[in-house]
DNA sequence: ATCGTCTATCGTCGATTAACGATTTTGAGA
DNA sequence: TCTCAAAATCGTTAATCGACGATAGACGAT
Protein backbone atom coordinates (compact mmCIF):
# COMPACT_ATOMS: atom_id res chain seq x y z
CA UNK A 1 0.00 0.00 0.00
CA UNK A 2 1.44 3.30 -0.82
CA UNK A 3 0.39 6.80 0.04
CA UNK A 4 -1.60 7.43 -3.25
CA UNK A 5 -3.56 4.18 -2.82
CA UNK A 6 -4.09 5.26 1.28
CA UNK A 7 -5.35 8.40 -0.07
CA UNK A 8 -7.67 7.37 -2.26
CA UNK A 9 -9.44 4.93 0.75
CA UNK A 10 -9.27 7.42 2.86
CA UNK A 11 -11.28 9.92 0.37
CA UNK A 12 -13.72 7.03 -0.54
CA UNK A 13 -14.37 6.72 3.26
CA UNK A 14 -14.42 10.39 3.56
CA UNK A 15 -18.10 10.83 3.19
CA UNK A 16 -20.80 9.48 6.12
CA UNK A 17 -22.96 7.97 3.89
CA UNK A 18 -20.28 5.50 2.56
CA UNK A 19 -18.88 4.61 6.22
CA UNK A 20 -22.92 4.07 6.57
CA UNK A 21 -23.39 1.43 3.21
CA UNK A 22 -20.04 -0.04 4.29
CA UNK A 23 -21.34 -0.96 7.76
CA UNK A 24 -24.28 -2.12 6.38
CA UNK A 25 -22.55 -4.29 3.89
CA UNK A 26 -20.79 -5.71 6.32
CA UNK A 27 -23.63 -6.25 8.44
CA UNK A 28 -26.12 -8.15 5.62
CA UNK A 29 -23.05 -9.47 4.18
CA UNK A 30 -24.73 -9.48 1.08
CA UNK A 31 -27.23 -6.85 -0.17
CA UNK A 32 -29.15 -5.44 -2.85
CA UNK A 33 -28.85 -1.81 -4.39
CA UNK A 34 -32.47 -1.48 -3.46
CA UNK A 35 -31.81 -2.93 0.44
CA UNK A 36 -29.18 0.34 0.87
CA UNK A 37 -31.44 2.51 -0.83
CA UNK A 38 -34.39 1.51 1.85
CA UNK A 39 -32.17 2.38 4.59
CA UNK A 40 -30.46 5.67 3.34
CA UNK A 41 -32.31 9.08 2.96
CA UNK A 42 -30.88 9.18 -0.36
CA UNK A 43 -32.30 8.65 -3.95
CA UNK A 44 -31.28 5.72 -5.67
CA UNK A 45 -29.13 7.16 -8.22
CA UNK A 46 -27.26 8.67 -5.16
CA UNK A 47 -26.68 5.50 -3.29
CA UNK A 48 -25.75 3.89 -6.86
CA UNK A 49 -23.48 6.56 -7.49
CA UNK A 50 -21.77 6.31 -4.01
CA UNK A 51 -21.66 2.50 -4.63
CA UNK A 52 -19.34 3.12 -7.36
CA UNK A 53 -17.19 5.06 -5.44
CA UNK A 54 -16.68 2.34 -3.23
CA UNK A 55 -16.39 0.25 -5.47
CA UNK A 56 -13.01 2.00 -7.38
CA UNK A 57 -11.57 2.17 -4.22
CA UNK A 58 -11.77 -1.48 -3.81
CA UNK A 59 -14.07 -1.43 -0.44
CA UNK A 60 -16.99 -3.13 -1.92
CA UNK A 61 -17.45 -5.58 -4.47
CA UNK A 62 -20.60 -6.24 -6.90
CA UNK A 63 -21.35 -9.58 -8.39
CA UNK A 64 -24.05 -8.03 -11.61
CA UNK A 65 -26.72 -10.65 -11.08
CA UNK A 66 -29.09 -10.16 -14.28
CA UNK A 67 -30.90 -6.64 -13.42
CA UNK A 68 -29.72 -6.76 -10.02
CA UNK A 69 -25.95 -5.96 -8.70
CA UNK A 70 -25.32 -8.21 -5.20
CA UNK A 71 -23.21 -6.15 -2.91
CA UNK A 72 -20.91 -7.02 -0.70
CA UNK A 73 -17.93 -5.56 1.46
CA UNK A 74 -14.10 -6.44 1.14
CA UNK A 75 -13.07 -7.35 4.32
CA UNK A 76 -9.64 -8.07 3.16
CA UNK A 77 -9.72 -4.46 1.68
CA UNK A 78 -10.43 -3.55 5.13
CA UNK A 79 -7.53 -5.22 6.01
CA UNK A 80 -5.00 -3.56 4.14
CA UNK A 81 -6.62 0.14 5.02
CA UNK A 82 -5.64 -0.85 8.57
CA UNK A 83 -2.03 -2.47 7.66
CA UNK A 84 -1.80 0.84 4.93
CA UNK A 85 -2.35 3.33 8.31
CA UNK A 86 0.00 1.21 10.04
CA UNK A 87 2.34 1.01 7.63
CA UNK A 88 2.16 5.08 6.63
CA UNK A 89 1.38 6.97 9.77
CA UNK A 90 2.85 5.01 12.45
CA UNK A 91 6.20 6.34 12.41
CA UNK A 92 9.04 6.36 14.86
CA UNK A 93 11.52 9.03 14.72
CA UNK A 94 13.88 7.04 14.08
CA UNK A 95 12.75 6.14 10.56
CA UNK A 96 14.00 7.33 7.37
CA UNK A 97 11.63 9.48 4.86
CA UNK A 98 10.04 8.32 2.09
CA UNK B 1 -15.34 8.02 17.59
CA UNK B 2 -18.79 8.33 15.32
CA UNK B 3 -19.59 8.04 12.13
CA UNK B 4 -19.33 11.53 11.30
CA UNK B 5 -15.90 11.77 13.17
CA UNK B 6 -14.35 9.30 10.85
CA UNK B 7 -15.84 10.48 7.90
CA UNK B 8 -13.98 14.14 8.48
CA UNK B 9 -10.52 12.20 9.27
CA UNK B 10 -10.86 10.27 6.39
CA UNK B 11 -11.62 13.20 4.18
CA UNK B 12 -8.98 14.60 5.94
CA UNK B 13 -6.62 12.32 5.24
CA UNK B 14 -8.14 12.04 1.24
CA UNK B 15 -5.12 13.73 -0.34
CA UNK B 16 -1.82 12.52 -0.71
CA UNK B 17 -0.20 15.78 -0.04
CA UNK B 18 -1.75 15.53 3.52
CA UNK B 19 -0.25 11.99 4.10
CA UNK B 20 3.06 13.20 3.12
CA UNK B 21 2.76 16.23 5.39
CA UNK B 22 1.49 14.13 8.59
CA UNK B 23 4.29 11.64 7.69
CA UNK B 24 6.69 14.68 7.48
CA UNK B 25 5.35 15.69 10.83
CA UNK B 26 5.57 12.12 12.36
CA UNK B 27 9.44 11.53 11.59
CA UNK B 28 10.56 15.37 12.55
CA UNK B 29 8.36 15.39 15.76
CA UNK B 30 7.76 19.13 15.37
CA UNK B 31 8.54 21.22 12.51
CA UNK B 32 7.75 24.53 10.66
CA UNK B 33 5.31 25.48 8.04
CA UNK B 34 8.57 26.38 6.42
CA UNK B 35 10.61 22.94 6.74
CA UNK B 36 7.54 21.48 5.12
CA UNK B 37 7.40 23.70 2.25
CA UNK B 38 11.11 23.08 1.45
CA UNK B 39 9.78 19.28 0.79
CA UNK B 40 7.15 19.42 -0.88
CA UNK B 41 6.60 20.97 -4.07
CA UNK B 42 3.66 22.89 -3.61
CA UNK B 43 3.22 27.16 -2.42
CA UNK B 44 3.78 28.28 1.18
CA UNK B 45 -0.25 29.04 1.12
CA UNK B 46 -1.33 25.79 -0.48
CA UNK B 47 0.53 23.73 2.23
CA UNK B 48 -0.78 26.30 5.52
CA UNK B 49 -4.02 25.47 3.94
CA UNK B 50 -3.41 21.38 4.18
CA UNK B 51 -1.83 22.41 7.48
CA UNK B 52 -5.49 24.04 8.22
CA UNK B 53 -7.41 20.31 7.14
CA UNK B 54 -5.45 18.72 9.06
CA UNK B 55 -5.47 20.99 12.07
CA UNK B 56 -9.30 20.78 12.11
CA UNK B 57 -9.28 17.23 12.10
CA UNK B 58 -7.30 16.87 14.83
CA UNK B 59 -4.36 14.69 13.83
CA UNK B 60 -2.31 18.00 13.69
CA UNK B 61 -1.66 20.58 16.71
CA UNK B 62 0.05 23.71 16.15
CA UNK B 63 1.39 26.24 18.49
CA UNK B 64 2.11 29.54 17.46
CA UNK B 65 5.66 30.92 18.37
CA UNK B 66 5.70 34.49 17.69
CA UNK B 67 5.87 34.85 13.59
CA UNK B 68 6.26 31.03 13.66
CA UNK B 69 3.83 28.30 13.83
CA UNK B 70 5.42 24.74 15.58
CA UNK B 71 3.15 22.14 13.72
CA UNK B 72 3.62 18.57 15.39
CA UNK B 73 1.27 15.16 14.66
CA UNK B 74 -1.22 14.07 17.27
CA UNK B 75 -0.04 10.07 18.16
CA UNK B 76 -3.40 10.07 19.99
CA UNK B 77 -5.34 11.04 16.78
CA UNK B 78 -4.29 8.25 15.21
CA UNK B 79 -4.86 5.85 17.27
CA UNK B 80 -8.47 7.05 17.30
CA UNK B 81 -8.77 6.90 13.67
CA UNK B 82 -7.05 3.23 14.50
CA UNK B 83 -9.94 2.40 17.22
CA UNK B 84 -12.37 4.07 15.05
CA UNK B 85 -11.73 1.89 11.83
CA UNK B 86 -12.01 -1.24 14.39
CA UNK B 87 -15.01 0.10 15.63
CA UNK B 88 -16.91 1.21 12.76
CA UNK B 89 -15.48 -0.99 9.93
CA UNK B 90 -15.00 -4.68 11.52
CA UNK B 91 -18.40 -5.79 12.71
CA UNK B 92 -19.58 -9.44 12.50
CA UNK B 93 -23.35 -10.02 11.09
CA UNK B 94 -24.64 -10.79 14.45
CA UNK B 95 -23.87 -7.57 15.38
CA UNK B 96 -27.50 -4.74 15.06
CA UNK B 97 -27.60 -1.52 12.92
CA UNK B 98 -26.86 1.55 14.60
C1' DA C 1 10.23 52.56 14.94
C1' DT C 2 11.30 49.95 11.09
C1' DC C 3 12.58 45.97 8.67
C1' DG C 4 12.57 41.28 7.57
C1' DT C 5 10.74 36.75 8.12
C1' DC C 6 7.21 33.49 8.78
C1' DT C 7 2.52 32.21 8.43
C1' DA C 8 -2.44 32.83 7.78
C1' DT C 9 -5.94 34.53 5.06
C1' DC C 10 -8.19 36.46 0.92
C1' DG C 11 -9.68 36.25 -3.78
C1' DT C 12 -9.75 33.80 -7.87
C1' DC C 13 -9.89 30.08 -11.09
C1' DG C 14 -10.85 25.57 -12.94
C1' DA C 15 -11.97 21.00 -11.52
C1' DT C 16 -14.40 17.96 -8.76
C1' DT C 17 -18.20 16.45 -5.68
C1' DA C 18 -22.83 15.54 -4.09
C1' DA C 19 -27.35 15.46 -4.92
C1' DC C 20 -31.39 14.85 -7.75
C1' DG C 21 -34.68 13.51 -11.56
C1' DA C 22 -34.91 11.52 -15.98
C1' DT C 23 -33.41 8.18 -19.03
C1' DT C 24 -31.25 3.98 -20.53
C1' DT C 25 -29.85 -0.66 -20.02
C1' DT C 26 -30.30 -5.33 -18.59
C1' DG C 27 -32.34 -9.74 -17.87
C1' DA C 28 -36.26 -12.45 -15.74
C1' DG C 29 -40.64 -13.66 -16.34
C1' DA C 30 -45.49 -13.34 -18.28
C1' DT D 1 -42.05 -10.52 -27.74
C1' DC D 2 -43.34 -7.33 -24.26
C1' DT D 3 -43.27 -5.85 -19.90
C1' DC D 4 -41.51 -5.08 -15.40
C1' DA D 5 -38.17 -4.15 -11.96
C1' DA D 6 -33.47 -3.02 -10.73
C1' DA D 7 -29.55 -0.50 -11.37
C1' DA D 8 -26.36 2.41 -13.99
C1' DT D 9 -25.72 6.42 -16.42
C1' DC D 10 -26.75 11.15 -18.11
C1' DG D 11 -27.48 16.00 -17.44
C1' DT D 12 -27.91 19.63 -14.33
C1' DT D 13 -27.12 22.47 -10.32
C1' DA D 14 -24.99 24.29 -6.21
C1' DA D 15 -21.29 23.63 -3.32
C1' DT D 16 -16.71 22.41 -2.21
C1' DC D 17 -11.79 21.54 -3.24
C1' DG D 18 -7.07 22.42 -4.67
C1' DA D 19 -3.92 25.39 -6.25
C1' DC D 20 -1.88 29.78 -6.69
C1' DG D 21 -0.39 34.74 -6.03
C1' DA D 22 -1.06 38.63 -3.32
C1' DT D 23 -1.84 40.58 0.91
C1' DA D 24 -2.12 41.09 5.88
C1' DG D 25 -0.67 40.10 10.59
C1' DA D 26 2.70 38.98 14.19
C1' DC D 27 6.66 39.01 16.23
C1' DG D 28 12.22 39.28 16.70
C1' DA D 29 16.05 41.81 15.48
C1' DT D 30 18.32 45.87 14.15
Amino acid sequence: MDIEELAEVCKALGHPARIRILRHLLMENRCLCGGIVEVMPLAQSTVSQHLKVLKEAGLVRGEIEGPKTCYCADHEAIDRLFAGVRELLTIDQSENDT
